[in-house]
DNA sequence: CCCGTCGTGTGGTCGGACCACATGTGGTCC
DNA sequence: GGACCACATGTGGTCCGACCACACGACGGG
């Protein structure tokens, strides 16, 4: 049935829908049905090709997209690893499709940061409501490494995200934590241009540090509204502050 | 060059990374640098593949890729319309991978219904700031659909949908926005099963209805406050109200 | 019993062919 | 001269068949 542009049956009729979009429906209608579940295997490339009357690049386009979403991971070779698993990591493919668009411009950076804050404090009110001693000794971890003397730019910054994500996993909502290391990451690169450009970064950063040590000390005392309250005024603060430094483009 | 499998140049020392996510790594590299920006075209794919000595197929797949994230469309033949354009409409694909991850059951239910919370607090604290008058009569029309006499579920969902919808695009926020759609999206089926084991439905309306007319009071009145707190314990109250009919699997 | 080898199955990649579609260009007919 | 139609051209859409790289498992020799 391969080369049959000769309209195999009657569902001729529908839009011209590309085959990698059918392919795509028919998976996700397994997923949607629970025919097809986190852990499972999908049937090898070449057999969904021929079971669905699809060429192999037509299967494949549809599993990359799959794969693009963070559904699907793929491994060579035989053995419990190989061929193609649903998975189900939101995370990379969330941080991936905000920053593109951020750097597409079709998201402001102060979209970003509003979003941010209002997740980051719902997050950090359930921080301060489910931590528990393990998340706030990690929490404490990084505080400590960003206190370290002459600590660089970058490794400061990216401390600085951790530490917004171990709150946001201390909260316990995984959609919460995924999107805010989302929003975080994507920010990145404007962070760290806007954290460059500040004249005395050592103070800057024990400002910060400050703000951190508010934040931790109000989730410690259970006090989510605080915690919110300092979280945003930590975000909008850096935010107020580092956003008249304007880069040219 | 093609089937050179003989490491081309000293480049090989690299983890063996795959030809689409190299194609995928040019591009996003002129889209980072600006060199590509929204409504530009990009080379065509036979163009693109043999500049960067790929196959067409993994420079489909790259495409296949951007295009799942909302930064690329395509269209067939000749003109304006056609070719690859970098777009920037992050809705559907933002929609797309929620709806996903809910599917599957990576994400938990009432994890959405958190975030949605807290995006929606945010969005109508906003829209309480910046509605203008043509939004307040989207919202009213809104809710005049809703209060049709026996409306069906479905429809009663959609407008609901359209009216939260509403207040986040009245709140300026992009990110906001589209993240609530995607998540309000992503619920539906959920939402639908819930409403349809709702024995009394009209009721059930009639005081949604209500708390949407009380939502839309506050944010004509201006107050962000009080207007966040009423959506926050009408899409909680739903939610609570439905959870107790607990679908087998 | 251990270990190397080879078979087999999986994704990864390629190139080339053809289809469908939309436009532009040119010639033709009135 | 102007309206119209046919074909060349360029783009994505689809398919096929082949081969590579890889990893596990079975088989057989030492």
């Amino acid at each position: 049935m391969a080369g049959s542009r000769d309209a195999e049956a009657g569902d001729a009729r529908a839009a011209r829908r590309r085959i990698h979009e059918v392919v795509l429906a028919h998976i996700e209608d397994q997923i949607a049905t629970g025919t097809l579940k986190a852990g499972d295997r999908l049937p090898a490339e070449r057999d969904l090709a021929t079971a669905l009357g699809a060429s192999r690049s037509a299967v494949r386009e549809a599993i990359r997209i799959l794969e693009a979403m963070g559904t699907v991971v793929q491994g060579t070779g035989s053995g419990p690893d190989s061929g193609t698993l649903l998975s189900a990591v939101p995370g990379a493919a969330l941080t991936h499709l905000i920053s593109l668009h951020v750097m597409l411009a079709s998201i402001d950076t102060t979209d970003v940061v509003r979003a941010r804050i209002a997740l980051e404090r719902e997050s950090t009110r359930l921080a301060a409501k489910h931590a528990r001693p393990q998340d706030h000794a990690v929490l404490a971890e990084h505080l400590t490494a960003m206190a370290a003397p002459g600590i660089g730019v970058a490794e400061f910054n990216d401390l600085d995200t951790a530490f917004h994500l171990a709150i946001a996993e201390a909260g316990g909502n995984v959609l919460v934590a995924e999107l805010t290391t989302a929003l975080r990451t994507a920010m990145r690169p404007t962070l760290l241009r806007a954290l460059q450009a500040v004249a005395d970064f050592p103070s800057m950063a024990a400002r910060l540090a400050g703000e951190h040590q508010a934040i931790h000390d109000a989730i410690l005392a259970g006090d989510g509204d605080l915690a919110a309250a300092r979280v945003e005024a930590h975000i909008d603060g850096f935010y107020s502050a580092a956003r008249p430094h304007r880069q040219r483009r």
